[in-house]
DNA sequence: TCATTTATAAACAATAGTGTCGATAAGATA
DNA sequence: TATCTTATCGACACTATTGTTTATAAATGA
């Protein structure tokens, strides 16, 4: 009501889809800055611009937009490691670039707090469970073909290839998680900080894969 | 106040060490039994046998009991290590225990759920603590030791076996911590479940570690 | 233009979780 | 025994969070 009367602030009325798209963005944006804690619906309308009753609108309860949250988490997550997966030609034991990568996407992007957040809470990830097992069979098959490489002129069981392949998968896949979230502390306990040591150690890790 | 007038139930007076080892280990069961979100003061309280002021009392405020049980948990879990590694006669290489051990106390009694909520809750663990520092110095001599056990005849650095201690106690908490949160929903996606399964993996990847 | 739908908002109600305060009793000490 | 300290308790207060209700305004279609 000051002088320079700005315009009115008009309502914007949204689509129930895009207002839906624009509160989670705003719910990842709190749980990525401040953790599990800081998703209380209050705060995160007042980052989508919105009240907390047109969250409850849009989402029923804020349970449910966890919930929501959780599930479109772990789909954007599994698009972006498919992504690094098809983007990758070469094979695994010689070039580090795939490991790496993603260790970026769980680690330095803050995912894997986001994909632990989901885990700790129990909830069940079905979602897109047809876009996972595609996604793990491609993981899959190329590490059962990098495993061949690896061995050489060595004979290697079918059975036993792939089934080292799960280890190696579940191996990567726990470590980049407990890398992303209990990294810092741990690096700081064990005496590992810095990115140099970080690099270094990722180097190690995936030299001693194969 | 029945008939059965029941001798009125005497008020117990603890000294302050037992009272928060009797409060810490009521939170423990707490989180193992429903995880980090049932972490009320309230609730601890009464498994605890008290109320929930007597913990305000010695703890401050719920948070600081719950950064107190993580605390309490890493120099537990470290301490426990150290025995397990002192008991077992036999070193690393061809002895898996200590390992397991690590496992089991992470995973199994959720404690890696506890670190990765307290972690993604930005409370900073004092991760310099001497008492943690002695504890971890002590590991890591087990495992140099163990590094030029696995070695044999071949001439290792002081540097690069102390390096590569690091590199392995590193390796072994962070994939132990994100088993602890993440290895159900992994295990099922890849393909390993069962106890039978955990067990192979384990062993797996124990054997690989020198 | 009018009617209908519904996304949004504001005010209110309900509850849970934390923290405070004063009183009491169990030990410790003299 | 008398006194002091403080661990414990019970009741209350406060705040944060969720959920409800009613009203309004922005689209949509007739």
């Amino acid at each position: 009501m000051t002088a320079t009367a700005a315009t009115k602030p008009k309502r914007i009325r949204r689509s129930p889809a895009e207002a839906r798209a624009l509160i989670l963005k705003a719910a990842q944006t709190r749980l990525k800055a401040v953790g599990p804690e800081g998703l209380q619906i209050k705060e995160i309308a007042a980052i989508a611009g919105v009240t907390h009753s047109t969250i409850l609108h849009h989402f029923g309860s804020a349970e449910d937009l966890r919930v929501a949250l959780a599930e479109n988490m772990v789909e954007k997550l599994l698009d972006d490691i498919l992504r690094v997966m098809d983007a990758g030609e070469t094979v695994f034991p010689e070039d580090h670039s795939v490991l790496f990568r993603v260790f970026e996407v769980l680690t330095d992007d803050g995912n894997a707090r986001l994909l632990a957040w989901t885990m700790l809470r129990g909830a069940d990830l079905r979602a897109g469970e047809d876009t996972l097992m595609a996604l793990f069979d491609k993981i899959h098959a190329g590490v059962v073909q990098a495993i061949r490489a690896a061995a050489g002129d060595m004979v290697v069981k079918d059975e036993v290839a792939e089934r080292q392949a799960r280890f190696i998968i579940y191996l990567v896949a726990t470590t980049a998680v407990g890398d992303g979230i209990a990294g810092p502390y741990l690096a700081r306990l064990i005496g590992l900080e810095g990115t140099e040591a970080t690099k270094d150690f990722r180097d190690w890790f995936a030299a001693r894969l194969f």
